[in-house]
DNA sequence: TCTGGGGTCCTAGGACCC
DNA sequence: TCTGGGGTCCTAGGACCC
């Protein structure tokens, strides 16, 4: 292995302004200039603002501002409901924009995410390169965006931030002294409101005041995160821009806030019913099944809680979360006036990988050694990995799972099962 | 009748195994 | 002779982000 002195990576953040706003006003350019907001339904209790335009902004309304204060606040507001179809579309037609520039794109969310650009040189300068991609977006889809420019993600995710909208900030490590540190620890992306506080009670104010503080001390009040806010501040961050990591679900949830805080269990069941149908359609949309049903009960007081039961058959059956889920609540519900419930499935597993082991594992009498080894290298050729190797960080993706009685696989069982193999040939 | 709904990652304790 | 240390899995809760 040889060294090469690094070459500096070249990393954009790209923010879209007011996103569903936006779109909103992309879709009905009759709103634009316009105080709009996007907020959920009021009579049902959902009614928060998600989005506001920069008009509504001006007057003060902000995002989770419950509706009727923002109404108060700005009286002509206009109120749409969201139409998530229609956002979907367009982050669609967005990273479209984007992945011809690059195809090293990673959407974070919705409405923002990352490009690598340091092998675009071809392409221009990365101001340049910023300047078009912008231009395209407002031009083409007449959606406003910012994008921050900087050698890594944390980086230009606080450049993107530094102009809205429709800015462009190049951040380099040079300045972070000058423009980073003096910001507010509370704007460090990362930094939320309980870790504020910890990081003032212990007199840091600023990012400065974080990027010279103590390792030790920082590991002792915020544990592994404290370590690695310092090397943030410090603008030091490795973390690569993964167009893969969209593909790597952990999990699928819903959940859904009552009219009214409620202790009839005919509602609270269906409510599950209809949670667990939701879950199990986007499961099976995706092609994955779950090992792990999580249910949270939201108590009228706000107070929260969540129980979970994993099994050791993979399910995906609007039926079989259901079955998990109303065990959960009836074992753990105290009685009390619920406001939300939620249903996730966790512990997810490639359909396709779980039912190639389940074959493997039952014809494994019939194979010989080479056959094996050869199904295994076929199935690493596949995937990029082996997915049986249990050390794999997608480990989770691919254990199988078994019950000695039942016979079917489980993670011990199939280990010892490949290591006896490989040991008595 | 303030505070939605979708996620990810981390921590910490107990069980269990070697 | 009362008894270590490392590792993983499972569960519950918390913090954070958009």
């Amino acid at each position: 292995m040889s060294y090469y002195p690094k070459k500096g990576r070249v990393i954009f953040h790209v923010d879209m302004n007011s996103f569903y706003a936006s779109v909103e006003m992309a879709y009905n350019p009759s709103l634009k200039g316009k105080p709009l907001a996007i907020a959920g339904n009021p009579e049902e209790r959902r009614g928060i603002i998600v989005t506001s335009s920069y008009e509504a902004r001006a007057k003060g309304v902000k995002t989770t501002m419950p509706l009727f204060q923002a109404k108060k606040l700005c009286p002509e507001l206009i109120v749409l409901k969201p139409n998530f179809e229609r956002y979907r579309e367009a982050s669609k037609a967005m990273f479209k924009v984007m992945a011809e520039i690059t195809d090293k794109v990673e959407p974070v969310s919705i409405d923002e995410g990352y490009l690598d650009i340091s092998e675009c040189e071809t392409q221009g300068s990365p101001l340049e390169i910023a300047e078009k991609l912008q231009q395209r977006l407002l031009n083409e889809l007449d959606l406003p965006c910012s994008i921050g420019i900087a050698p890594n993600k944390f980086l230009a995710k606080m450049a993107s931030d530094m102009k809205k909208p429709l800015g462009i900030t190049v951040l380099r490590k040079r300045e972070l002294a000058q423009v980073l540190w003096p910001l507010d620890i509370g704007e460090m992306h990362g930094v939320g409101a309980k870790t504020k506080e910890k990081l003032n009670q212990i007199n840091i104010y600023t990012i400065g005041d974080l990027a010279v503080a103590d390792d030790v001390i920082l590991r002792r009040v915020l544990g592994i995160n404290g370590v690695r806010l310092i090397k943030r501040a410090n603008g030091e961050d490795h973390r690569a821009v993964d167009p893969d990591s969209v593909f790597d679900f952990k999990s699928v949830g819903h959940s859904e806030t009552l009219r009214h805080d409620t202790i009839d269990e005919t509602i609270l069941l269906s409510l599950i019913r209809k949670l667990s149908n939701k879950v199990s359609i986007r499961l099976k949309r995706k092609a994955y099944i779950g090992e792990t049903v999580q249910l949270m009960i939201r108590y009228y007081d706000r107070k929260t809680i969540t129980r979970s039961v994993t099994v050791h058959r993979p399910i995906e059956q609007a039926g079989d979360i259901y079955g998990l889920a109303t065990q959960l609540f009836e074992m753990h519900w105290n009685g009390e006036a619920i406001r939300l419930l939620g249903v996730t499935v966790q512990g997810l597993i490639e359909k396709k990988h779980y039912y190639e082991q389940l074959d493997l594992f039952h014809y494994k009498d019939h194979l010989k050694h080479e056959q094996l080894e050869s199904t295994i290298q076929a199935l690493t050729n596949k995937y990029g990995y082996n997915p049986f190797d249990r050390s794999l960080k997608k480990k989770k993706q691919t254990d199988s799972l078994i019950d000695s009685e039942s016979n079917q696989p489980t993670t011990s069982f199939q280990k010892d099962f490949l290591d006896d193999y490989r040991q008595d040939n």
